[in-house]
This record gives structure tokens, C-alpha cells and sequence, in this order.
DNA sequence: CTCGTCAACGAACGCCGTTCGTCAACAAAC
DNA sequence: GTTTGTTGACGAACGGCGTTCGTTGACGAG
């Protein structure tokens, strides 16, 4: 353990015109690991809006100046809170058998790891998957599709196209979430209600010569929630990768 | 036409010591439209980071104080460049018998116009379709898969991931964008390429033993470009629709 | 000609990300 | 034990942002 009573003069209190303002040592405890966590702290509790370097900084009782010797910028932190999250997904050992029912459990547990996080998801699409968890990911699907009997070319686009699903509609969602924090509320199903609702009224109100079928069946329109429709697409992509998987007879 | 000649005194100038400093009747001339246009401007020649009110306000000679009689907010701004884009998508007549063809078609349309304009998709994931052009070309999707024999509310959520689909790629694109012009590049195939260098050095230096398929199978992963990878998508999710269409025997 | 209305706008508020120069604390060298 | 060099922390500042407020000046109505 560290000697935290001063420079070896045990006992004896240093001259307080000495050390001019600060407690001194006690503030020697930033780190890159701190600062994210102090980072997705805000995130979760005031969304990603409110997240600035000030904010963070102030999180961790300092100056935003102090975080650039740990962080490079605001879009490198982003990044380590972002693969910080997918750490949260649980990977199950892979059986390329079972590939489709461990592709669709992975897309809802990253969905729900995502959406779980205020709007973390925001800051994903941007990067390169270079981060540890990102990595694992990526390697969990990749190697799933190619242990299942599917070319690695097509392995490849097909994980690009799983993955731009599952970001993207968690994307969607974190700006849905966005919007009902500015308006104040906090219970989703209530939003997602007023929100349709809205909807609903606007479309209602087209001409009906010119919009017929977005008028004539509003009520279909608006009655998905989100994860219905994420499971819905998330099916159809895997319909189609099935669709194009090699059949082998049995050996 | 509107009379502007003065109040009437026609020929005689007025006094120059009335008019104190402007140039009057000059300046009268700001409306949504050309906010928006020179905004879209803004939007193609410096990317969506450059687009501030205030940059939109110098494109047009004023303040940024000035936009606001026009437009409530930026964001607001931002949805009105979006669907002024999506105006530029042309639409051919519904032929329900040729749906998957011309769903294709115009996916591509879209996916084309949106990556044309630097990164407007940024601000697409964000809004409810309200505007004519969102709602045009909401109207002509939805009622081609109703035609062609969708079920309303399965026509709903297909329409949806669709959109998703379109437009998430479209934004992922935008950000690709966003880094070359931040790189000082100019061309996107240039960029491409040091991009997936980059990558391809990364994940070549990858431990073995905990990433084999990434690190195997670099030359995959960066194989196809963006362009490719829509149309892989864009496949796998009309495949899926196709499969869940109800087939009529002829009639 | 007067007056009320409203688009235009200058100025300001309170944020933001980032940089610079300074300073305190420690480690190494003497 | 003293000096010196290094390094993390940080106060202050820069230039930019979105938005609001209060004023001004031109126009249309009376």
C-alpha cells in the first residue's frame, strides 16, 4: 500500500501555507478505466446528450483538461464506453449445428445489451470493431457462419448485414428514447403510446386520394412495438442466410 | 406582382438620410425554402459537421437569429433538408405483379440519393416520416407489398426493416464519409483502400488462438465494399419477404 | 400620414471540445 | 539529502455552438 501521511515526516502536520490548495495525493487516481466508467454513469442516467467532457469530468470532481492524458478525445471515450457495454454480452460455446438459434439468441442479447444502455448505440456505428468485446463478438459470429458450412466471403457480408441490424435498430430506439427524456416522461410503454397515438392522428388526416394505404391501415401501421419489429427483420435476414447455406447430406 | 418601387412616389428616390443603413427591400427576400436549400448546400460542400445555424444563416447574408422566424429548431432544419433529398428519389407506377423488382429498384434509388448527399441519413433515422417526400415514397412501398398480396399489418413491419435497412447503411456510409473528409481525402476509393489496409494490418496482428476466423480470413472481411454489402443485405431481406408472400394460383 | 405588426437581426447566455502553460508530486541521479 | 527530470492534474482560455431576447425598421391597413 501506498504511504498516503506525506514525505516521511510522520505525524508531524506540514505547515499549511505549504501545500498550497489541494489534499494533495488523494486526487493521484484518474485512469483511462475510471473515466469510463464515470462516462457510462452519465450515459445511463442522463443519456447521450448529456454526456460531454465536462460532464465526465465534473463526475470525477476534476477538470475536463484532466482527461485528455488518459482519453485522446471525446470520440475515442465513446468508443471505450461503447465496447465496455458489449463486455455485458454472453457468448455461449459456439455449435455450428445450432447456428441459427445461436445467431438469433446473440442478435437479442446484443439488442437488449444495446438498448439497455440509454444510447450507447449511437457511438457504434461509427468505429471499426477494434475493441476487445467487439473482437469477441465478431469472432463468435464470423466463426459460427463458417463452422455452419458457409463460404468466408459470404460469412463476411452476412455479419455485416446482421450487425447493421441489430446496431441500427438499437440506434433507432436510442433516438425514440432520446425524444421521450425531452418530453419529460419516463415510462416507454406510455411514450410509445402517445407517440403512436400521434402518429396515428397525423396519418389519419392525408388526403385519401393520394395516400390510400398509409391512411386506409394506420392502425397496422403503429402496431408493432420496437422489438417486434426487430425480431421481424432479425428473421428475415435469417431466413435468407439459411436460405444460401450449403446444405451438406449426412456424413 | 408585388409593388416595389416605394409607397406609391413613383420615380422620386427616397431620401437617403430615411433609409439609415440598409439597403432596404433587399433583404426581404429569407424564407423556409431558401433556408433550407442553403442549407443543403451547406450539407454537400462541407458535410453535416459544417452545418450550423450559423453557417446557414452566413450562406444567406444574416444571422443566425434571422432562421428562426422560419424554421423552430435545427433539427427541424435537418428533417426539412431530408425530405427536400428525398424528393429527388423518382418513383415509377406501382406494378404489384413486378413487386420485388421494383422494391429493388427502388432501394437502390434511395440508398443512391441518400449517399449522394454527404451524410443526410444522419438526420433521417431520427424522424417520424411526415414530410411529402417520406410519405410518398412510404405510400408507394407499403402499397406495392399490400398489392401484391401482403397481409397490412406484415406489409407494415416488412416496409420498416426495409427502411432500416436503407437508411442505416446510408448513415453508416455518411460517417465513412465524415472520416475521409476529415482525413483531407477526396476520393472515396483512395479512402477504401487505407481504410481496409488498416483494418486488414489490425486484425492480421490479432493473438491466433483467441480470434482464428478474423484473423484467417482478413482478405474476406474486407473484400466487398459498401455498395456490395447493401445489395447483400437488400437480397437477404427481399428473399425473406418474398418466402412470407401468400402465392395466388393463377387467376 | 399614422400606427400596429412582424420579419430581420445584433448582442448575449450558457454550453461545448480542445489546447496551453503551470504546478505539484514523485523517481532517479548525484 | 539535495537536485533534477518527468509526468499527471488542472485553471484558464479560445473559438465555436444553439438558442433567446429586445430592438429596429419596413410594410400594409386604416
Amino acid at each position: 500500500m501506498v504511504d498516503r501521511s506525506g514525505s516521511g515526516n510522520d505525524g508531524i502536520p506540514v505547515p499549511p501555507w505549504r501545500r498550497s490548495r489541494k489534499p494533495a495525493q488523494l486526487k493521484r487516481q484518474l485512469s483511462q478505466e475510471r473515466i469510463v466508467s464515470a462516462g457510462l454513469r452519465v450515459l445511463d442516467a442522463e443519456g447521450l446528450d448529456a454526456l460531454s467532457m465536462r460532464r465526465v469530468a465534473q463526475e470525477l470532481d476534476t477538470g475536463p483538461a484532466s482527461l485528455y492524458v488518459h482519453v485522446a478525445n471525446k470520440e475515442e471515450l465513446l468508443e471505450l464506453i461503447y465496447d465496455r457495454v458489449l463486455g455485458e454480452i454472453e457468448l455461449p460455446e459456439p455449435d455450428p449445428g445450432r447456428w441459427r438459434e445461436q445467431l438469433h439468441a446473440y442478435a437479442m442479447e446484443a439488442h437488449r445489451v444495446l438498448s439497455g444502455h440509454a444510447d450507447v448505440a449511437r457511438a457504434a456505428l461509427a468505429g471499426v470493431p477494434t475493441g476487445e468485446n467487439s473482437l469477441r463478438a465478431g469472432e463468435f459470429v464470423f466463426g459460427l457462419l463458417i463452422e455452419a458450412g458457409m463460404p468466408p466471403r459470404e460469412a463476411s457480408l452476412a455479419m455485416d448485414r446482421l450487425t447493421l441490424h441489430i446496431v441500427g435498430d438499437a440506434y433507432e430506439g436510442s433516438l425514440h428514447y432520446a425524444r421521450m427524456r425531452a418530453a419529460g416522461l419516463r415510462d416507454a410503454r406510455v411514450y410509445f403510446e402517445s407517440f403512436a397515438g400521434q402518429i396515428a392522428d397525423y396519418y389519419r388526416a392525408l388526403p385519401a386520394e393520394r395516400f390510400p394505404y398509409l391512411r386506409g391501415f394506420v392502425d397496422d401501421l403503429i402496431a408493432d412495438d420496437g422489438e417486434a419489429r426487430f425480431r421481424y427483420g432479425l428473421d428475415l435476414l435469417l431466413d435468407g442466410i439459411e436460405a444460401r447455406m450449403p446444405k451438406d447430406g449426412p456424413p
